[in-house]
DNA sequence: ACATGTGAAAAAATTCACAGCA
DNA sequence: TGCTGTGAATTTTTTCACATGT
């Protein structure tokens, strides 16, 4: 062979702005589905999200041609093909470290199940919580990070310890091996770029709100 | 006076993108702020947060003038800067609605007070949960929502119900004349547009984690 | 007729690059 | 020299509009 690859279905980078909406249309079909709805048109997918109909089938065409003109979209073909985009058509072994108010509620979350993410370890350094049980899982010691994440295959770490201690459990994800970190804890840590990192911090979210408020119009 | 008012300090629109990087902007001031640092560049403050020296400038620019030339940044001057761009400069009263497990651990979540949100009520529908004390708030009656945001000028709500009540919830918030609304529950929820509102699901942030890491290097 | 997929156009956001100030 | 503030250039993202398929 020579020349270009002729057939490499996705070529150009995904903007994160699209895999967030995918998510949304994800999550918007599958309480479609819920209510035995058989297709739906972007114009209304995209309207009961707050997007235009282009906006949809644009962010779908980076991924392929899963549409049928003159119907719209299958959502029992759709869902399954967004998942398989997101890579959650499969179990993800997740681990969570710090097990205080928030991490012990994202412990009994039942949204990240839903969604295809299985938490298979949580720690922390207080002995006081060590070998106690917690939504069903033993919460083991913090010192033993990174053998249970070899041992237990785990891909993803969540991390919901307080601030100052957040880089230093970030570092031993790393050097376990994870492949990405969602970080609950108010501080930006930083990791090797080939490992994935997504930071919530919750007070932020109420601040755009507030911004929103204070400047009613000014922003969008 | 005739004319155009020569002195509106901002006239074009906000991007969202914008007021979310401020936010992490002042977190990391704040966190500079604690370690005695009197002053830092564009430079320094975007590199500790992924962002380039530009992208900092730019963003303050649509705020007024808050460098010197040569020094840079002042700590100590940006930080209430900041918050007033924000609107976190004086105390929000804050209503949180569904004492479940998310909304537990957000009740007993110290970073809200940290910036300026105060949670003034919670509420839940459950009558085992009514009338018991949860980090310091009495639960009360989901059906005196409206009475309670009136009475304590709540500004602000919090929704943490199950997916199937958000709405609900959302529209009694509303009447109650709520200024801005951030959901947690998983489901997409619509309200009329002059009320702001931010939507939190945290299995979407795994979500995105999980489509980096399939797709190492096609997204940004 | 209805709705997709997609080039082309428009709009928006980011980066560049430099004048000016400390 | 060091670093801000900001127009101009560039890149990215969104919207438009229409040919094509059912």
């Amino acid at each position: 062979m020579s020349e270009a690859n002729p057939k490499q279905p996705e070529q150009q980078p995904v903007p994160k702005a699209v895999v967030n909406r995918l998510s949304l249309y994800l999550r918007e079909l599958q309480h479609l589905l819920a209510e035995r709805r058989e297709t739906i048109s972007s114009g209304e997918l995209g309207s009961r999200l707050g997007f235009t109909d282009a906006q949809v089938r644009k962010d779908l065409a980076y991924f392929g041609q899963f549409g049928y003109p003159g119907i719209g979209y299958r959502c029992g073909e759709l869902v399954p093909a967004i998942r398989k985009i997101l890579g959650t058509q499969f179990e993800w072994p997740v681990v969570m470290v710090g097990i205080g108010n928030l991490g012990h509620a994202l412990l009994g979350y039942k949204g990240f199940a839903r969604q295809g993410f299985h938490i298979v370890a949580a720690l922390d350094s207080d002995p006081a919580k060590i070998g106690t049980t917690v939504e069903g899982i033993e919460v083991a010691d913090i010192s033993d990070l990174v053998p249970i994440i070899k041992q237990k295959k785990v891909r993803l770490g969540m991390i919901a310890v307080p601030a100052p201690a957040a880089q230093q459990v970030a570092d031993q994800m790393v050097e376990a091996g994870v492949d990405g970190i969602v970080n609950f804890a108010p501080v930006t840590i930083s990791i090797p770029e080939h490992i994935s990192l997504v930071g919530v911090d919750l007070a932020i979210e109420l601040e755009q709100i507030a911004f929103a408020v204070v400047n009613r119009g000014d922003s969008r």
